[in-house]
RNA sequence: GGUUUCCUGGCCGAGUGGUUAGGCACAGCUCUGCAAAAGCUGCUACAGCGGUUCGAAUCCGCUGGAAACCUCCA
């Protein structure tokens, strides 16, 4: 990388697109907070991780070295009724915490390859850093920002308030004396000083059962400190870009700041990026209230929310359709607008990727279509450089679509197209869509490729026998049984070809 | 109750002061044996009311509607 990029990055902490600067030349340190792996994973963390995977391939394209980090949460967390999730699903599932972990880890790395994203630099687990928990717990003991209540210790939120002025309430935008009034019925939370404090460590409880050892007490960390921890660890007190979905910006975030300043005096990221929720129904998809879809149900269309079967790659077509800041609604007819979509443009690769013009029809001037084609290019970057603008830079490549196949269909003279802007284009559009969107072409895939390949040329060769013996009805029936299964047939000027639909 | 966000054409969804976003659907045309595919053309909207401005979907205010967070959730 020689010059760095004008890059734009929303930073929820300023309420505005900021000029991305890494602390680094050349080099991104990014945190995400992952899964709690206690059930199978839903749609929403889905779209989240897509939207981080997109953010990590762009940072990777431009040149960045990235550092990204994303953890799994296996302990800690805890349910309404104060039980620790982990421990919950083991109870229902009769097996011990850590084989509920392991399998819905499992099932979630499954979920992420199907989604097509890359994995992360490094994906640590909380109950792999228990040290490093406690010792941060020690940390923010030795500054006196932290108390303890019979075993458990507490962060001191209006110590640190007061010490830190500006700081508690940075990312959630919450101001700490509306949460004496904001906070209703408070539940064990007796021991506390004030509502707005939260537990660093817990002791331990007769019924939980992933415990241990501690200065303080047999238990467990606070689920909030795993990130502080952790992060600290791999990337350093201050790094780039932490992320995760807008409901953690209050209280896990928000807290998670605290920590990192209790115990080093510093902020922990510079950028904090939050995404948007995953709407069903208008609203917020939600497992406690059926109000969801998963994965799977919508890969198979078994939900009663879609008509059809969706493929992965259709989903994700769907949601980088949409600001990874907004809200996006599952519908149906956004999904098939989508899918159509996707399709579409795969095929507009599959064209452009085999056009070839003759580089001696040109005398080496731009024609308005070099242009034109260029400025598109152009704005598609545009569109990444200004916060992660996927929309535009899929409104970008559809234009340039709308060349591909006029020169396709020789409706644009092949010399309007000087053969080095071609080339170009050919790079942009595989690279966006493959490397930057992380798409791949479903209709490739499958072992048995090579096999439906040669039948197809056989029938379609049938086909076109039938058809200069104008013998529509053999022409014709081969047309309507493919599509019956789903190929459709396209005639073209320069012969036949098929897709599935 | 507190805090915040959103309301864009038939549908999805970009866009934050002046220029056609894009997709899907629909209509017409071209191509075709007929279709499909593809191309071209058309459909040009910004919840309502008021204000600021030469000019607002974009800024401000009010009204209405929806949602999120405040409590586990990406």
């Amino acid at each position: 990388m020689t010059e760095p990029r004008p890059l734009k990055i929303y930073n929820t902490l300023s309420g505005k697109k900021e000029e991305f600067r890494p602390i680094t030349p050349g080099h991104i340190g990014m945190y995400v907070c992952g899964p709690t792996v206690y059930s199978d994973v839903h749609l929403g963390n889905c779209r989240t991780f897509c939207s981080f995977d997109n953010i990590y391939r762009y940072l990777l394209h431009i040149g960045y070295k990235v550092r990204y980090v994303r953890n799994i949460t296996d302990v800690g967390h805890l349910t309404d009724d104060g039980e620790d999730r982990m421990t919950k699903g083991a109870k229902v599932a009769q097996l011990e915490p850590m084989e509920v972990a392991q399998r819905y880890t499992v099932g979630f790395h499954d979920m992420m390859r199907i989604f097509n994203t890359l994995p992360p630099s490094i994906e640590p687990r909380a109950t792999g850093h228990i040290i490093e928990q406690i010792e941060m717990v020690q940390q923010i003991l030795d500054r006196g920002l932290a108390y303890e209540r019979n075993g458990s210790i507490y962060f001191n939120v209006p110590k640190f308030a007061g010490e830190y002025a500006g700081v508690y309430g940075s990312v959630s935008g919450r101001i700490l004396e509306d949460l004496y009034t904001e906070t209703r019925e408070l539940k064990s939370q007796e021991e506390k000083n004030h509502p707005a404090d939260f537990a660093i460590w817990m002791k331990a409880r007769p019924q939980d059962l992933m415990i241990w050892n501690s200065p303080w007490s047999v238990g467990f960390p606070g689920w909030h400190l795993e990130c502080s921890a952790m992060s600290t660890k791999y990337l350093g007190k201050t790094f780039d870009i932490h992320g995760g979905g807008n409901d953690l910006k209050f209280p896990h975030h928000e807290n998670e700041v605290a920590q990192n300043h209790g115990a080093c005096g510093c902020h922990p990221a510079n950028y904090w990026v939050h995404t948007n929720m995953l709407l069903l129904n208008g609203k917020k998809m939600s497992k406690s209230d059926g109000n969801t879809i998963s994965p799977t149900e919508l890969f198979t269309g078994t939900s009663e929310h879609t008509s059809k079967a969706y493929s992965p790659m259709a989903v994700r077509f769907f949601m980088l359709m949409a600001h990874y800041r907004s809200t996006l609604d599952i519908t149906d007819d956004g999904l098939m607008a989508a899918e159509k979509g996707f399709l579409k443009i795969m095929e507009t690769n599959r064209l452009l990727q085999n056009l070839v013009v003759n580089a001696r029809d040109f005398d080496g001037s731009e024609t308005p279509s070099d242009r034109a084609i260029s400025s598109l290019i152009q704005e598609a970057y545009a569109g990444m450089d200004d916060d992660f603008n996927t929309a535009i830079a899929i409104a970008s490549l559809n234009e340039m679509g709308s060349f591909v196949h006029k020169l396709s269909n020789q409706q644009l003279a092949t010399s309007e197209v000087s053969p080095w802007v071609l080339d170009r284009m050919k790079v942009v559009f595989s690279t966006f869509l493959f490397d930057i969107f992380g798409l791949a072409d479903e209709s490739a895939t499958g072992s048995d490729t090579g096999t439906v390949e040669g039948l197809m040329n056989l029938i379609l060769e049938i086909r076109a026998q039938a058809r200069t013996q104008k013998d529509w009805g053999t022409s014709d029936k081969i047309r309507d049984t493919l599509s019956a299964v789903g190929i459709t047939v396209k005639d073209g000027k320069e012969g036949v070809s098929w897709a599935k639909a």
